[in-house]
DNA sequence: CGATAATAATTTACATAGAAATTATTCATA
DNA sequence: TATGAATAATTTCTATGTAAATTATTATCG
């Protein structure tokens, strides 16, 4: 079979084979250290801003509460993190770095190996770029998804 | 609480944000049709293609084979498609389109929806240059996930 | 002040994804 | 041509994701 298949000039599919080439490298360095991506991104959270709640560690990931709920829950059974009341709203849990989860801090640095082997073959300027044109188009998508809510389609 | 956290200079990161927007999108455009992201992504391979094995839709997909054998199950179900043997190769599978399947063929302009969604805020060189550095960055992942293969890590 | 709304987290239900093992068939080659 | 390697599909197992419902707590406002 010469020709490969037809395919639709989707942005949405370059998005999601690009995607799925990045996390499936990022998984193939983080395995060595038994680290998934869900909870190397909860790690690095921690590391970069200290104690975060459900809520903000699911902002920063950028998704739903439930999704980390259950990593936080894994990641405690491991021993990663330690979990405790907010003492100023009791309805909020504070998630922090437990001393095995600190010893790993060194693994913050991944993401930078990733960037450099995404980006080997595009120019500085082009990378900076690319990662410009990422955020755009992610913000054109929330915000037409936002306003699809208001007009409730 | 004014200032956003920290957070990386991670390409994987503004990827996943960026892939979740666009997917979130897709599938709201979906919703009033019944149909799920990788269910539309099955059934626009086979309107582009006609009839295909399960591997060869796995492909297009881009993701693994047993996913594919399972939303292919989902789809049987919901009469979206119909499954044959190969009458060349007794392992392979033949999947076509449905009558139901086909009358949504319609459907398969939703993809270029997305891309005026997603791309509304660059300009058409911008946009080239986009999808472009994407198919860059996804091949330089695949890449190196094929030499660390080799290499046996 | 007290009823109602909003918020944080979790649970449940379901769809999706990958890896590994299994089965059936075909290919390659000695 | 017979046997071992490769291939196609599926099943099982585990991890992850969303949406909706639930619980507990806090905020708002008449």
């Amino acid at each position: 079979m010469k020709y490969k298949y037809n395919t639709p000039y989707s942005i949405g599919r370059q998005l999601n084979l690009a995607t799925s080439a990045s996390n499936a490298l990022v998984s193939k360095l983080l395995e060595p250290h038994d680290l998934s991506l869900a909870q190397w991104t909860v790690l690095s959270s921690l590391w970069q801003n200290g104690e975060l709640s459900v809520k903000s560690l699911a902002e920063i990931k950028g998704n739903a509460p439930p999704a980390t709920s259950r990593i936080v829950d894994r990641m405690l059974s491991g021993g990663l993190v330690e979990r405790s009341q907010n003492r100023h709203d009791r309805r909020a849990v504070t998630v922090g770095l437990s001393q095995k989860g600190e010893d790993l801090r060194h693994l913050q640095s991944i993401y930078e190996e990733v960037n450099v082997i995404l980006l080997e073959p595009l120019s500085p300027e082009e990378s900076e770029n690319f990662f410009k044109l990422l955020n755009s188009v992610e913000q054109a998508g929330r915000t037409w998804l936002a306003q699809s809510k208001v007009g409730d389609d």
